[in-house]
RNA sequence: GGGAGAGUCGCAUAGUGGCAAUUGCAACAGACUGUAAAUCUGUCCUCUUCGGAGUUCGGUGGUUCGAGUCCACCCUCUCCCA
């Protein structure tokens, strides 16, 4: 994997940049959506490719190793082959749901014993068995194992979790350094800063995951409920000390107005489930506000989705048809607001892209951050 | 004409003497940040200073401290027999 700026904007830290993998380049800063099982829920891969101009989306170890399991991802030639995406992803290690699973795991120095969400059944998690597992599922970018602590977090569990971490990390720098990949194509290991929200923890934390030189750099933990402010504090932080030759991954994040203000921080990857789980509530994500479709005040707007939306179905439908396919509970509602919050993110990490290039990204941005959190 | 049954907040339902009254749907609003989410929460008779207050269960009377609930008559609807 390498790993180019084209650019840095003057007056903040926000970089262009372009990460080749081995399943194609991608211009960063990007969004990664999100595909847990391996598909993007009520998207087609045609649809991420052509229409909304995805580069890389992501798939999670914990799900695709409980379903459809290994053996059928390893028969099926990996995970791009299987999910007829054949683009660059990248795999997230488990280490979310050892958070969002709070009550179904258990956390030991070895690893985490979870009960599956599924069946119940019991499954243990090592850093050893998920660099393996992430092998096998085959991604070009697999994340370390860690713990995504919970908002608030005592100092005292956020340090030992920490160190936790970082003895995993350890584990999982080794066990990838001794293996290789399944189907013969390189993959990235990317380390991940946690530490909650205390600036000590996450600068030791940067240092650590920094010194060992990883293709890329990941920031855990955040956006688990803490005040914005804070979460642009620690990231700004991190992104002062994490090498600036390498790409630069905020996990979980989120809001189009926190992806600007990150970008303009130093974050080059960004995912979250935001567009795809809040479309298919009925919200939507323009360049002119956010819309709840659901609202009476739609049920006769028969204006375009989008007007400056650059998907087919900003072009294609109505607002008052889509409040009423939602209302009617049709299948083509969700489908319509995940391509549309899809498309409109990976628009703006674009636009952000061309910005930083062109050298105005502040002031766009600034102007840009009104616009997307007003409320229609 | 005879017999049986039913009328409850938009619709459908629960309720058999202490009830502003169950549940589902619909409606309306909100939440959602490395997806246990096509999910969840709230409101949903009227007014409210959110403590309450006022009017309700087809209609009119009655019994009772108290009636959606018991009684009488009336109205409407459904089914069965002619």
């Amino acid at each position: 994997m390498t790993f180019s700026i084209a650019a840095i904007s003057n007056n903040s830290n926000a970089r262009a940049g372009s990460l080749t993998t081995s399943h194609g380049t991608i211009h960063t800063p990007i969004f990664m959506p999100v595909g847990t099982v391996g598909s993007v829920k009520a998207v087609h891969s045609p649809e991420l490719i052509n229409d909304i101009k995805a580069q890389i989306i992501l798939g999670n170890t914990y799900h695709l190793y409980l379903r459809p399991g290994l053996d059928v991802i390893k028969q099926a030639g990996g995970i791009q082959k299987f999910n007829a995406w054949n683009k660059p992803m990248l795999t997230d290690s488990g280490g979310y749901q050892v958070y969002s699973l709070g009550d179904r795991r258990k956390i030991t120095e070895e690893g985490v014993i979870f009960r599956s969400h599924i069946d119940g059944s019991r499954h243990e998690f090592t850093p050893e068995k998920v660099m393996d597992i992430e092998r096998t599922i085959g991604a070009d970018i697999i994340m370390a194992f860690d713990e995504c602590t919970p908002y608030p977090c005592e100092y005292d569990y956020a340090k030992k979790s920490l160190h936790l971490t970082h003895k995993w990390l350890e584990r999982c720098y080794k066990r990838i350094s001794e293996t290789d990949s399944v189907y013969g194509y390189d993959q990235s290991l990317f380390p991940i800063v946690q530490g909650s929200v205390y600036s000590d923890l996450r600068r030791q934390s940067c240092e650590t995951i920094a010194s060992y030189d990883c293709d890329g750099n990941a920031i855990g933990g955040l956006s688990v409920g803490e005040p914005i402010e804070k979460m642009y504090e620690l990231t700004e932080l991190c992104c002062s000390i994490l090498p600036k030759d390498k790409p630069r991954y905020l996990m979980g994040v989120g809001t189009p107005a926190n992806i600007l203000e990150c970008i303009d921080l130093g974050i080059d990857m960004f995912d979250c489930v935001m567009p795809t789980r809040n479309g298919r509530n009925g919200m939507l994500f323009t360049s002119e506000g956010i819309i709840n479709i659901k609202n009476e005040k739609f049920k006769t707007d028969f204006s375009l989705l989008d007007l400056n939306g650059t998907s087919f179905v900003d072009k294609t439908y109505t607002k008052a048809y889509l409040r009423h396919l939602f209302n009617s509970h049709e299948i083509l509602a969700l489908q319509i607001a995940s391509i549309h919050n899809l498309a409109f993110y990976l628009w703006l990490v674009g636009e952000a892209r061309r910005h930083i290039i062109e050298g105005d990204f502040k002031v766009w941005k600034t102007a840009m951050v009104k616009k997307v959190t007003t409320r229609l």
